[in-house]
DNA sequence: GACCGGTTACTCGGATACGAGGTGTCCGAGTGTGTTCGG
DNA sequence: CCGAACACACTCGGACACCTCGTATCCGAGTAACCGGTC
């Protein structure tokens, strides 16, 4: 199992235009910051825009700026903005396959347990990701190095 | 983010595997219980015979059966067995590229906080699965499924 | 009847193709800005 | 000097290739059971 980096990206431009506060920053300055691609860091942050994190404005001086608080925005929501809100773990119910044929419907009317305990785990996860806002990770950075965005981004 | 069904089909077949007591049991009889491609299946049994879950008997008569009791096998085992021990999330440490570039290395002492607060999330996740064994699945699954499913083994 | 050797059939195990999803890139549509011309 | 129209440059947004990883399959090495022959 493996996450895709772009959940990476999304948080630290998330932080990073929470630090700007609602100045729109386009995509090649972002990129510049974290030397990544630029076209797919402007792909990942059209999710975000999707999911009403981010809002874009197009044109000369324009950018990506936050939708709301940075309080208002949680983990969970970046995760599930990028990389999808279905669950890792999907049953696909083999137990009613090869042998479980024949039986009767009735039988799989409870819940397979495996699935059962495995959604119970993600669900731990969810929770712990919805607990956290990008405020939280502003209060707990080191405050040098808000001014250190700060300091390069205002640096034309 | 998307786990491999492996993880399904391990499970169902360490379930399989308690319920037929110390029973060895090939993988194409595995395989026809739940309609599964048998080479395939063969494949992620063996990743949980060097995990030493499960034990492998060659020869005529032969197949796996589980290496402890069922107590003992938490889910945690099994899916890191099957998906790889690595954390989901890895963090590519973007925050000293680009414009981190050059910044006195004690800056960094400190871990990037959105690697701590995804590393939580996936501890929760974690926990929740070592807290449960398949002795719990067996526990929680109706008694008339092991009966079919020794049943259906016992069926030369 | 008991023991031993050979044969057989069955099992796992790793090496080998195929395909989907994630990664990376490009170019076009749209918009705000700055300039320039006229009043 | 002020206002408006124009051209420009910059931005996002979606459509197009590449590449890694998960999926699927095959064949060979090894072993236990079985059968036949011998003592």
């Amino acid at each position: 199992m493996r996450m895709g980096e772009g959940v990476e990206w999304g948080l630290h431009c998330c932080l990073t235009l929470a630090w700007l506060d609602d100045e729109p920053v386009p995509t090649a300055r972002l990129a510049a910051q974290f030397d990544l691609p630029p076209a797919y860091l402007n792909k990942r942050l059209q999710a975000l825009v999707r999911a009403e994190i981010l809002t874009s404005t197009p044109g000369a001086r324009g950018g990506f700026r936050l939708a709301r608080p940075p309080a208002k925005i949680t983990l969970m929501d970046v995760v599930a903005a990028i990389e999808g809100p279905e669950d890792a773990f999907r049953c696909a119910e083999i137990r009613q396959r090869g042998a479980g044929t024949g039986t009767p419907a009735g039988e799989f009317r409870k819940r397979c347990g495996i699935d059962v305990a495995m959604r119970r785990a993600e669900l731990a996860w969810r929770r712990e990701l919805a607990s956290q806002t990008i405020a939280d990770l502003m209060a707990t950075a080191p405050p040098r190095a808000a001014d250190r965005v700060r300091r390069w981004h205002s640096a034309d």
